[in-house]
DNA sequence: GCATGCTCATTTTTT
DNA sequence: ATGAGCATGC
């Protein structure tokens, strides 16, 4: 039996099924297998009915691979489990009952940037000065008052007489009236209805409690206000709760986790049984002696102590770097030499990072050197314009009174519809509070809109009209197919394709990507119409569309299988592990970021200690942490301070690199390997290829002579990491400098940091040199 | 109605 | 550095 193969701690974990457990599984520690295993033992053991047991994760990914392992234990009686995602588990709720608190069945979820839409449409109706009112601050601002499950008039209660809260009370209860006349829900909404409903349904949420009989929640620690509360509605009665979860590992408190639920999880149920999972299974002791040691130095936690049988292990190394450029090259090197040696997959390499912006660097070390990867995060495929035109359309089909879908597409591709219309279209829907769609039925009755634009509109609408009657008899696959062929659209691209090549501008390339994404979206709809998910309903639009709104790039099994280096922020590491990591970037400012440094409130920089605990946690047998002299991040060179992070790991666990930074040797050094790796390396690169990148190293060479000139050193006397620019003791009266945006100019003054510069174009300018980077001409 | 240039901000992100 | 949003001009 399974069971046998869990440890003590593990095992409680598994048979302790009655009553609220909280387990406090750390990082690597089997939390997974344990939640599977308890599941599998509910039903082979205790007799539990599989339609009694819920059990919900945070990703798709981490639900899918629940249910994988469970149907694998348990087999097909699995599919009549709930295994979900909080909000796909909402949306299966809400799309039986939903109609009982004033909503329709076949409501469209809205993304981010629909929410973005919306609200500047609600800036625009209130007339406010957008300066001041930023739709994502807004956004933000509404997003977490419904994760507190506040809704517009609580909110405005709350509000109280402060100016901008007030406002955005406004904008909330425009944006929230909208949404429901649009039949729309946003994904707060999601879990915020849900509990309305169970709120204000007595029946509905008997059923629920009689069906949920047992209920498991996954990275209990990254659960909202909402969230929480809606685990506690279910659970109230039989109380077998179950939650699992590491405060150490939250990182979410910005988007709404409320670490507090996990932390007073003892105090809202009675009698709860505690097991910490301690035992860690993925990394060596090392490893694992310093993220102990790191995260220790919060407060804010429940005590406990990861340890591996893994006694072995090398020291966690720690190397300094001139700039973000050679920090690069120094990993990729690593990478390559370290899978020469070990003869490791490239795939068992991960470097992490702070900021989404710091990947440049390293994707350009990574094609210099040839090494293939896969980067996590950047534009996602559902973002991309053709695929949100597509996704308006097939909404619109599925429910025409989507306003901010009809308002997309209704001039995509071209019928003449400008937006003065559309304006005055607008304005007649929210004067009669009807949607955009039923004013546009109507439009021949319209004596405002030109005959041109009738002509267009009615065009629309008896396309709309004509998808709309044939939606229920063809699978989704089908309708993009005759959506992008009645509508136009792909001959559009076509057009643009040829159009392009003959003028040989290079954008040909683009429309035939945006081709490729379409046929993409439609095989995506056909393995969602062949997937057998166990439940018996029928695949229908509104169903493909929930499905795909709250799945991401994340979720794709295929990306990951390649033999290639995977880059990505801490944050998506999250859950991963990998034998070797490199986290880049360990300065003040950026890691921690800047934000957290300067916020008054001690949380951020715990928050940010836990990511830092998290990145390393992922490493299984190696970790590399990379700090740089001088950084150039969001088009400003700064010279940063070693992180604060780096000073709080014990002094055994790490092994400080020779440090020393020689740059020109450094990249000649550098250029040597190079050339041996072109003969050396299994894919053989071609002798033009490594011709090419020789030459690179070699433009950077001679930048870095120039930059050299800066001459950032370490300041003797103040220790050894101040990079500051009291090192820089040549600039004086006279010095010729160069700044990255001013130009060039001479120095008139110095005193302390700042220096006065009579720049040749810009006058005379103070600069202020610990956020700026200034390259000497002359002395 | 659309292309082009200027200004601006810029964490993390799943659902 | 870069991309998004906006204003301007054809």
């Amino acid at each position: 039996m399974y069971i046998d193969d869990l440890n003590p701690a593990q095992k409680q974990a598994v048979e302790k099924t009655e009553g609220p457990v909280l387990i406090l599984a750390g990082a690597g520690s089997g939390k997974t297998k344990v939640l599977t295993t308890r599941i599998a033992y509910l039903v082979e053991d205790k007799n539990v009915n599989p339609g009694n047991i819920l059990a919900i994760t945070f990703t798709n990914k981490a639900a899918n691979e629940m249910r994988e392992r469970v149907e694998n234990m348990v087999g097909e009686s699995s599919h009549d489990m709930w295994i979900s995602t909080f909000h796909s588990c909402c949306v299966k709720i809400l799309r039986k009952d939903i109609n009982k608190i004033g909503y329709n069945r076949s409501f469209v979820i809205y993304d981010a940037s629909d929410q973005i839409t919306l609200v500047k449409e609600c800036i625009k109706e209130l007339d406010l000065n957008d300066k001041k009112f930023e739709p994502k601050s807004i956004i933000s601002t509404i997003s977490s008052a419904k994760d507190k499950l506040m809704d517009p008039k609580e909110f405005a209660r709350q509000a109280g007489t402060d100016f901008w809260l007030k406002t955005v009370a406004e904008v909330y209860a425009i944006y929230q009236e909208r949404l429901i006349r649009s039949s729309a829900l946003d994904f707060d909404d999601l879990i915020f209805k849900t509990v309305e409903l169970l709120k204000t349904n007595e029946d509905v949420l008997n059923f629920y409690r009689g069906k949920f009989r047992y209920i498991m929640v996954d990275e209990y620690q990254d659960t909202s206000r909402a969230q929480y509360e809606l685990v506690k509605m279910l659970a109230m009665g039989h109380q077998n709760i179950c939650v699992v979860g590491d405060d150490d590992q939250s990182i979410y408190g910005w988007r709404g986790a409320d670490i507090r639920n996990i932390l007073e999880f003892e105090k809202d149920y009675d009698n709860v049984f505690v097991v910490k999972l301690e035992q860690n299974y993925r990394s060596t002791q090392i490893i694992l002696d310093t993220a102990n040691y790191l995260i220790a130095n919060n407060t804010e936690r429940k005590k406990k102590k990861l340890w591996s049988d893994k006694k072995d292990g090398k020291p966690v190394k720690v190397k300094l770097l001139k700039n973000e450029v050679e920090e690069a090259n120094y990993v990729v090197n690593e990478i390559y030499e370290n899978s020469m040696e070990t003869g490791r997959n490239f795939s068992e390499y991960a470097v992490l990072y702070r900021a989404n912006a710091q990947a440049r660097a390293v994707e350009d070390a990574l094609n210099r050197f040839q090494i293939p990867y896969n980067i996590y995060g950047g534009t996602k495929f559902y973002e991309r314009k053709e695929i949100k035109d597509l996704i308006a359309y097939l909404r619109v089909i599925v429910n025409p009174q989507d306003d901010i879908s009809v308002k997309r597409i209704i001039n995509v591709p071209r019928r003449g519809i400008g937006l003065k219309t559309i304006e005055k279209l607008e304005d007649r829907a929210s004067m009669m509070k009807e949607s955009l769609y039923s004013v546009l039925l109507d439009v021949d009755n319209n004596s405002d809109i030109s005959t041109k634009s009738k002509k267009g509109i009615n065009e629309f609408v008896d396309l709309i009209g004509i998808f709309r009657s044939i939606s229920d008899g063809y699978p989704p696959s089908i309708m993009v197919d005759k959506i992008l062929e009645m509508t136009g659209y792909l001959a559009e691209l076509e057009a643009q394709k040829l159009k392009n090549e003959k003028l040989q501008n290079g954008k040909s390339e683009e429309a035939q990507d945006r081709i490729d994404n379409l046929q993409e979206f439609k095989s995506i709809a056909i393995e969602y119409e062949k997937r057998d998910d166990g439940s018996e309903e029928v695949k229908n639009l509104s169903d493909f569309l929930a499905n795909i709104s709250l799945s991401s790039d994340m979720d794709d099994e295929n990306s990951k299988e390649m033999e290639k280096v995977s880059l990505m922020t801490m944050h998506s590491s999250k859950g991963l592990e990998f034998p070797v990591v490199f986290i880049v970037g360990m300065e003040e400012k950026v890691f921690p970021i800047a934000r957290a440094i300067s916020s008054l409130n001690d949380s951020d920089i715990e928050e940010e200690r836990r990511l830092c605990y998290v990145g390393i946690t992922r490493a299984m047998r190696e970790l590399y942490l990379t700090h740089t002299a001088s950084r150039t991040l969001y088009g400003k060179t700064n010279v940063n301070l070693k992180s604060r992070f780096l000073k709080e790991l014990p002094d055994d666990s790490i092994e400080i690199l020779d440090s020393t930074i020689k740059p020109v040797e450094y990249a000649g050094k550098d250029y040597s390997l190079l050339q041996n790796y072109a003969q050396k390396y299994k894919n053989s690169m071609s002798v033009n290829k490594a011709k090419e990148i020789g030459a690179r190293i070699l433009d950077n060479k001679n930048e870095i002579q120039i930059d050299q000139d800066v001459d950032i050193k370490r300041s003797e006397g103040k220790g050894a990491d101040s990079y500051n620019v009291e090192s820089i003791p040549k600039v004086k009266k006279g010095t010729i400098i160069n700044h990255p945006s001013f130009g060039e100019g001479a120095v008139i003054s110095k005193l302390g940091g700042e220096i006065t510069v009579a720049f040749n174009k810009k006058g005379v300018k103070k600069i202020n040199l610990e956020y700026t980077t200034i390259k000497v001409l002359k002395y």
